[in-house]
DNA sequence: TGTACATCAGTGAACGCGCGTTCACTGATGTAC
DNA sequence: TGTACATCAGTGAACGCGCGTTCACTGATGTAC
C-alpha cells in the first residue's frame, strides 16, 4: 500500500542506517538486500523503489556521515590521543556495527567501486585533518605526518585486534598502541 | 584420468598456491572454487578429491607460510624499519596477490572461521616476535610494545593506502609511516 | 469541507544466474602374478 | 621383465540454494472537483 511522503523519507533513511550498520558488521558480501530491508522493517521487493541497485545502496551508505553513532562537527580539531581512547577499546573492537567503516570494511573497501572508495577517501582525509590540528609538531608538515601515523596505528591495531583469536594478545595490541599515542 | 602420486601432490600444492594468491587479491567471497581450480590448471569437479570444502581450502591456504613469496626463516629477527621499506611500498600496495594476508584480508579475516583466525593469530604473533628482537627499547616489554606498534602502523598504513582513491594521498600515507618507522 | 479516483510505496511470488557441491564416467597408473 | 586388471584422480554435466532483481498486485495517500 501507498504510504505518506514523510513515511517514504523515513523508510529510505531507515534502509540506509540499517545498511551502514550491517555492512560494517558483516561486510558487503555478507549482507543481502533482503537482510537490509528486513532490518529496516520492510520487505525486499520495495528496495528498488528507493535505490537503483545494491551497489548504489553501498555507495550511499558509505557516504553517510558516521555522525549517527559518533557525533562530531566536521571542522573540529581532535587530538589523536583523545580519540584513541574510544577507538582502541574492546568496546569498539567488539562493536563493528557502530564502529569505524575503514576498520570494519578495510580490505573489502579497497576492492570496492570507485564511488565507494571516493567516499571513504573523503572521510579519511577529513579525519587526518582533524588529527593534524591537534597534533604535536613544530611545522604543519610534521603535524600532518604525525596525524597520518596516528590514524594508521589505530586502523592497524583495531584490525589486528579483531583478527586475533586470543583475547590476551588482542588486549595487548590495543594497550600497546593506546600507550604509544598517549606518549605523543 | 588417474595421474601419478607425484602429480597428485603437485596438483594439491598448485591449488593451495593459487588459492592463497587469489584470496589475498580478491577476498574469500570474491573467488569461487572454479576460479581456484582454473588458476591451478584443473577443472572444478576434482576439487573435492583434494579438500573437504571451500572453507577447508581457506583454512589450509591461510595456514601456508607466506614464505613462498617472501622467504624468511621462522625464528630470525628482523627490524621493523628494514621490513617496512618493502611493506610500505607502492609495489606491495598494488600487488595484493603476493602481499600480506592480514592487510589483504583484514576485515574479512576478522569474520572468518575460528580455524582461519587461529592460523592468522599464529602468523601475527610470530611477526611481532621477529620485530621484538630487533626493536629499540631497554626492556623486553618495551621492545615488544614497539614491535606491536610498528606492525599496527604497517597494517593500518597499507590498508589506508589501498582504500584511498587518490594516488597522492596514498603515497603520502606510505611515506609518512615509513619515515616514522625509520626514526625509531 | 467532503467525495471520487488516480497515483504509487510496499508486498510477495517469481526469474535467472552463479555458486558450492555431487556424481557417473574415463582412462592412465600402479600392482599382482 | 612383461601382461592383465583394479584403482582412483580428474572431467564435466547436473543439482539445489541463495542471491540480486523484476513484476503484477494491493490499498492508503493525496489531489481534483
Amino acid at each position: 500500500m501507498k504510504v505518506s511522503r514523510e513515511q517514504v523519507r523515513q523508510n529510505r533513511q531507515r534502509i540506509l542506517e540499517a545498511a551502514a550498520r550491517l555492512f560494517r558488521e558483516r561486510g558487503f558480501d555478507g549482507v543481502s538486500v533482503a537482510d537490509v530491508m528486513k532490518a529496516a522493517g520492510l520487505t525486499h521487493g520495495g528496495f528498488y523503489g528507493h535505490f537503483e541497485s545494491k551497489d548504489a545502496l553501498i555507495q550511499e551508505a558509505m557516504a553517510q556521515p558516521i555522525s549517527a553513532t559518533r557525533p562530531r562537527r566536521a571542522g573540529a580539531a581532535q587530538s589523536a590521543a583523545a580519540f584513541a581512547d574510544g577507538y582502541l577499546s574492546a568496546r569498539h573492537r567488539d562493536n563493528r556495527a557502530e564502529g569505524c567503516p575503514v576498520a570494519g570494511l578495510g580490505s573489502e573497501a579497497a576492492r570496492a567501486s570507485p564511488e565507494v572508495r571516493a567516499s571513504l577517501t573523503k572521510s579519511i582525509e577529513e579525519q587526518i585533518e582533524r588529527f593534524s590540528v591537534a597534533s604535536p609538531g613544530t611545522t604543519a608538515a610534521a603535524r600532518r605526518r604525525a596525524a597520518i601515523v596516528a590514524y594508521a596505528v589505530m586502523v592497524g591495531a583495531i584490525t589486528l585486534a579483531r583478527v586475533v583469536d586470543d583475547e590476551k594478545l588482542s588486549e595487548e595490541i590495543l594497550a600497546a598502541t593506546r600507550r604509544s599515542l598517549d606518549l605523543n
